[in-house]
DNA sequence: TCTTAAATGTAAACACTGTTTACTTTATAT
DNA sequence: ATATAAAGTAAACAGTGTTTACATTTAAGA
């Protein structure tokens, strides 16, 4: 395919991984037509030709988003070749790592203005046990195994994904100076969430990351 | 002061007042100043001659909403005439109903975009020991009475601010079906949270909501 | 009470925003 | 080679927050 001064190429592609470079430094918001017009050489309305609307754009950066976010916690947690407890935190660990590193795209994916692209998507991750597909799958895992106490897997699993989403917030949102010392509350948190999924006949031992060696049976 | 058709009397307030009304029906980037002007009868640009900016009646509503949403809970956890554990279990449940009947403040008392305000309140909650500062007492009185781990407050009172915040955030931003089965996550959460901050000579029985009588010291 | 100054309103313009329309240029397929 | 589709542009539109110059009313002092 080639180029001249007028037709781009591949344009609809290149306004993507700009919109994906901003909002790696700026919020979403501040993402205006012109940034992308500039940035490529082209008008601002050239970018009619390939999204129905601004907003049919950022739909799509979600769902990429989403993807990625899928492809860098998910792995670790269905690494069965690890004891499940480390799989757990492992996987916690990097949410919110992932959040730190890309709060915008994080806000993007889990606030209120685009729900229902994360309705659509969370739909699709139960069936293909994906994302919040997965996480209820390992939780099952668990319970059959023993590891884990009897319940409703899937309000345990809210319960876990509240509890990093809560933390992940607060981290990104600027709430104090959490930011510092979010390891050592990560560590805290998972303990106390652990404690209170755990079957009770399991005893957890100091140590973390734990082992499978770190999981007694009483 | 007697009005006439030019001077409204008290613009300022009823313009806070409109926009207080429109936020608990419509989200606040929908508040726009012709929608101030309409409902006043005046003209779009009689705001500045009471605001600096858009944005300074915004920060003026966040100060009035975080006063609104301090008398909503800390009263109930300041209560000493009843149980410890009562106060914070029903404090946090006041504190979901809040965002749950206030979503649209919620998200703007708790969000990123005006972090800097919620900075300065938050210094002085700790001063006056409402807000956070309060969470913070109540917590440094369990430790004293012995129903609390002996830990630091102030990693305590973020672990448990931050669950709070997450299951809000799920309640209010459309994440699953979330919102109907949300009283008994919430129990489930606190017996979990409850559970890793209670002091170990301490042991929790099962009802909720929980009464002195329900702590029973090993 | 008359005059003056301050407070509080308006209208018009500004630079932005996303979006639509009509038009132009290039690529592709028959 | 030519018709058609694809992909760009420029100009206009209604909307946004904000500023400027101006008008009206209120309040205060002599």
């Amino acid at each position: 395919m080639i180029k001249n001064e007028y037709h781009h190429g591949n344009l609809k592609e290149e306004f993507l991984k700009i919109a994906f470079n901003f909002i790696a430094k700026e919020d979403i918001d501040k993402l205006t037509l012109k940034v992308l017009s500039d940035a490529t050489g082209t008008s601002r309305s050239a970018i009619y030709k390939h999204f129905k609307s601004k907003d049919a754009l950022i739909e799509k950066i979600i769902e990429d988003g989403f993807e990625q976010f899928d492809n860098s916690t998910s792995p670790i947690l269905k690494d069965k070749d690890k004891p499940l407890i480390d799989r757990f935190y492992f996987t916690g660990k990097e949410y919110i790592k992932f959040a730190k590193e890309n709060p915008n795209l994080y806000r993007l994916l889990f606030g209120k203005k685009y729900a229902y692209i994360r309705e659509k998507i969370i739909s699709i991750q139960d069936e293909d046990c994906s994302g919040f597909g997965a996480l209820k799958l390992a939780i099952q895992e668990g319970q059959e195994s023993g590891i884990l106490k009897n319940d409703d897997s899937y309000k345990q699993a809210i319960i876990i994904w509240s509890s990093l989403h809560g933390l992940s917030s607060l981290i990104i949102d600027g709430f104090m100076d959490v930011a510092e010392l979010y390891e050592k509350l990560y560590d805290d948190m998972f303990k106390t969430l652990l404690a209170g999924i755990i079957a009770n006949k399991v005893k957890l031992l100091s140590s973390l990351p734990f082992g499978d060696k770190l999981l007694k049976v009483k």
